[in-house]
DNA sequence: TCCTTATATTCCAAAAGTGGAATATTATAT
DNA sequence: ATATAATATTCCACTTTTGGAATATAAGGA
């Protein structure tokens, strides 16, 4: 296991671009669907949504969850719902 | 001025590094001069610590102020170092 | 003026990240 | 078995970041 301050600086990483923020922030309100996700940033390719959601899992970010064909993201950790509101409030 | 996802995109991005990561943690307790900050981080040369904190105030997440020779780092929003503790205590 | 101390900047090769396009996988229904 | 829908993966040229080494700048003191 890596120490607290890579694990720390993985999440920041995996947070420090625009797509992955977007995707985040749909996820702010509760658990999604992907396709639901696609559906509400059609600007990005799926391919682009499917790895950022990937890459927000593995930092520690995101949790998942599989029913059938459809696969469930949602938030894993309340300090990145607080902190994004706020950036949100402050910016 | 970009819109908003840029901003925290670049505010995460600065976050994103080990050694600046460091550098921000020596802040969380109050303002420091530069000299303090290289002498607690001595395992990283000079440059690379005047560099993150450079970073650091370019993404607006620190502020400075000169006095004589020395320059001293604080902090510029609180929900910084929230999102930091909450952080340490969760992992 | 010259020296010293504190901090910042430049240069640069290696490493990592980026996103589009095409393709693969997995699960369900017919 | 085959088709289809949902999601993930691979490939790859391009851009950006990284951090060490050397150098520069700015301020105060002798």
């Amino acid at each position: 296991m890596e120490n607290k301050i890579e694990t720390k600086a993985k999440i920041f990483k995996a947070l420090s671009n625009p797509v992955r923020l977007e995707v985040l922030e749909c996820l702010l309100d509760g658990e999604k669907c992907v396709c639901e996700i696609i559906d509400k940033l059609k600007k990005y390719e799926q391919a682009h949504i499917s790895k950022s959601l990937i890459k927000l899992k593995e930092a520690g970010i995101l949790k998942d969850r599989k029913n059938g064909l459809n696969v469930y993201y949602s938030l894993s950790m309340e300090c990145i719902k607080n902190f994004i509101e706020c950036l949100n409030l402050n910016l």
